[in-house]
DNA sequence: ATAAAGTCTATAAAAAAGATAGGGTTTATA
DNA sequence: TATAAACCCTATCTTTTTTATAGACTTTAT
């Protein structure tokens, strides 16, 4: 399951995706919209702006927009920023590859084997569903 | 990712799907094997046994053994068992099934809508990958 | 100047995961 | 029939992760 702080992000997303017209987004809107804590918000946020996906405007007046198109936002890459790895065992994560403590022999363990077509099979999905599909429906 | 639970579960089954040939299997085996704790992976072929994937003999040469052939064991089966749900979000859940206290509404919700989608494609890779494929490489 | 709004870091609280403990029950066998 | 081996069951403790909060700082429009 994806933490509240993915799901969080995606929502906020879509809030702003759905308010491209406007300049800015106040961080308040979002989190009154859907009853989430406004200084828990605000870190997501910023680290969707520093993973270059959204953009922000400071002081008074100011606030959040998206800056990338919704079709350029897969959800593989949200959830990788705000939950880590997407592959099911570290030892098969490419972004955050780290070795199974329990397995003897990475070369010839078939459950990383299997896991690895997994990965990519799940990879296929989450990279081509993006914020776009999200906002069509 | 999966849980240690998870993950140690898929190694006691595809050890014990190695040594089919003999009559049953000890937990101490499995444990030391992987170096995993005893007690922890107790726990876990309960469960196992619980869900009728694994059978046992108590008493003096005693232990466990596969009850079902590894085909008919996917890894949603597992996953599910010991991790819960395999969908990326409660309000998607089909075995697990809660509303997300922060949609208003889910017939109206996007990400509620693409995460179906998603959900219905992971299971079909899950459901297709069996301890067969596992053992097999 | 002032107030509004994002930035940043630290810490606290709650929940979940991982691990351990120990007594109970069953069964082969000497 | 006593004993040791092995699974069964439940409770509890510890650690880690997640979720949430706090507060001081910086920027900017008016």
């Amino acid at each position: 399951m994806l933490s509240k702080k993915t799901k969080y992000a995606l929502h906020a997303l879509t809030y702003l995706g759905k308010h491209r017209d406007e300049k800015t987004v106040l961080i308040h809107d979002i989190a009154e919209e859907h009853g989430i804590s406004h200084k828990f918000l605000e870190n997501i946020l910023l680290e969707l702006k520093k993973a270059g996906i959204l953009g922000s405007k400071k002081g008074k007046g100011g606030g959040y927009y998206l800056i990338k198109d919704p079709k350029e936002i897969p959800l593989s890459k949200v959830i990788r920023l705000l939950d880590g790895p997407i592959a099911l065992l570290p030892c098969v994560s490419l972004n955050y590859y780290e070795p199974c403590s329990e397995c003897k022999d990475e070369a010839t363990c078939g459950i990383n084997k299997v896991m690895i077509q997994v990965r990519d099979e799940t990879l296929k999905i989450l990279e081509n569903k993006t914020l776009e599909d999200i906002l069509k429906t």
